[in-house]
DNA sequence: GTCTAGCACTCCCAATCCTTGAGTGCCAGT
DNA sequence: ACTGGCACTCAAGGATTGGGAGTGCTAGAC
């Protein structure tokens, strides 16, 4: 049904909208693609490809435009990644090799991310998951409250305040000690077992204190999961002022909801995913595209990727998005 | 120069122009705002007060609509702030007392403040400034990475990743508490004097590792002034669509810059501040407005506040910075 | 002196019409 | 199976026009 022509000819349709987001005319492919036949040829194979759903016409009498089973295709079949530069790489470790902390990492990440595609770059802070607790501390602030922190083998670092009552101070280091001998090494789910029994374990005296932390504790564990979502960016949505109603406005919109980026991002594996327009089932994000991926190393994996107008250079795209992630993880890996 | 009646035509053309969006003629005013006078009249006065330069025509043949000034004298002299609902209040109390940790406070507020608004909310997470070290500890990872961090007085947690090298867990526990002996209860000026001499004091077998952690809490008690900017809201610029070019554009791109946010933010003090269009000093901003105002405990400091168009409605919008600033102080002081 | 009624004037805005040109679809011919 | 040619469609850009909203000014009333 399609033969190479078609495919060179919806190659040419998809790869000169993205640079001129202008509908593209039959005679516009003969000139820029040098085909070998007339432009009365390719409007009959336009016509045949339009049957088949991958273009469309904004209106009669206007170029072709791809549809976004057009894209889907042009993904899946016609194009591979467009791998990087040299000058890009280095920029990228460069860059990332200066964080000092998770938090810095995730930052930078997502900034750079943003900088390369020139879209909307969207991160996940790595989840707990498979990590194991490293370290529970306890520290007093001021009158009777205080902070707890659960640090765990990703290098996550988690607080809840708590009440400390009146304990003093000496109880409490005694309190922490125990606590880490208790839990040190130990994945989520055993953790919260050891804890179930802890609390009676504890003398009188400073029963009621370790209730609270215990609770602060499983508090940590289990609410881990709904991970942070950081999101840099934005104004490269200015680059498309025409399409505010259909790109800007819902994306900007989509963009405040930390529980559908985190779906979003959540579907991303070990490869690069690419989800165009309605695909995306989400009313706001069907004139949108995303391109994500996970990142991490086994005991810290979440997802990271950009949105943009489903016009996107997505060779490109896809390879920065796919480099990040990997650098990244690498970064993590490291320390 | 300016009597009674010209300061309610002022008022009146700064309300309607922030209501309708479009220019205010004579006629509509003293429909509107039952001025026992003729149009007439009014034109005169606004003739006034447009050599005055508290108004300006866009065009011949227009409505009025205010300046800079013209905001700023209605800010300063004509409007006081529209106290808020019971309802509004009592939602802001809701939802901030379900925070969690301070990281959860900041979020929170900044949504809070976005949503009762409608503008994009900015917030400066507290600075350590006046606080005192509350607890140092050290956290091994794997191979010989570790965590560094440092609690202050505040409940704020900092971090940096650290080389272990091969020393063995007694000499870390060791070392912890040594620092925290050393540093709880130390202003960050006082600390790092304390950091300076430390190193020499230890066994000479620790001596590396405790070098590079050292050299982790100066860097973390130096660079502690940047803090960071959480941004919220940004879908409400939408309603703006009109005035892309004007407000839009520039605000988004304004928002990437933390460092501009961040002296936007540093200007606020107790009371609610308002910098109008010119006023921000910042060519992105020259037709927006900040409305901020500072929050906290004495030693947990900082800024929030809104950035809009300079068509905003000032008498609301202060009184919910100024409320929402003021709630979130008391939840900080609570703990 | 202060206000008002009236009127000429300005200029945006929306509607209308026209032209232009890009691009298509189709058919007859090679 | 491809191509040249031609009629057709339609968006986009100008030019023209007719309100309509609003102003500024002036002469007169209080």
């Amino acid at each position: 049904m399609l033969d190479e022509r078609k495919l060179a000819v919806l190659r040419a349709i998809v790869t000169d909208y993205v640079r001129s987001r202008e509908p593209v005319g039959s005679r516009a492919i003969v000139e820029r693609h040098h085909l070998d036949v007339s432009s009365a040829t390719v409007r009959n194979d336009m016509a045949a490809l339009e049957d088949e759903g991958y273009i469309t016409q904004p209106h009669t009498s206007a170029g072709r435009i791809p549809t976004d089973k057009g894209y889907r295709f042009f993904v899946d079949r016609l194009a591979g990644m467009k791998p990087l530069t040299a000058v890009e790489k280095r920029a990228i470790t460069a860059f990332l090799s200066g964080a000092v902390d998770l938090d810095d990492i995730v930052t930078r990440t997502v900034r750079l991310l943003a900088q390369v595609t020139s879209q909307v770059a969207i991160m996940q802070y790595p989840t707990m998951g498979a990590s194991v607790v490293r370290r529970v501390d306890i520290v007093s602030l001021h009158d009777s409250r205080g902070l707890l922190i659960v640090v765990n083998s990703a290098g996550k670092v988690a607080q809840r305040s708590v009440d400390l009552g009146s304990s003093d101070p000496i109880a409490l280091d005694l309190l922490r000690d125990r606590l880490n001998q208790a839990l040190a090494g130990l994945g989520p789910r055993r953790a919260a077992e050891v804890l179930a029994e802890f609390a009676s374990t504890v003398p009188l005296e400073s029963r009621g204190v370790a209730v609270g932390i215990v609770a602060g504790i499983l508090d940590i564990l289990a609410t881990d999961q709904p991970t942070k979502i950081v999101v840099a960016g934005i104004n490269n949505l200015t680059q498309f002022s025409d399409e505010f109603e259909t790109t800007i406005r819902p994306v900007l919109d989509t963009l405040e909801e930390q529980v559908v980026l985190l779906k979003l991002l959540g579907e991303a594996s070990t490869d690069v995913m690419v989800r165009i327009g309605q695909e995306n089932m989400h009313a706001n994000l069907s004139s949108a595209s995303v391109v994500a991926t996970g990142y991490g190393v086994d005991d810290a994996w979440a997802g990271l990727g950009v949105v943009g107008p489903t016009r996107m250079d997505y060779p490109s795209t896809m390879a920065s998005v796919r480099a990040v992630a990997r650098y990244v993880s690498r970064i993590l890996a490291e320390g």
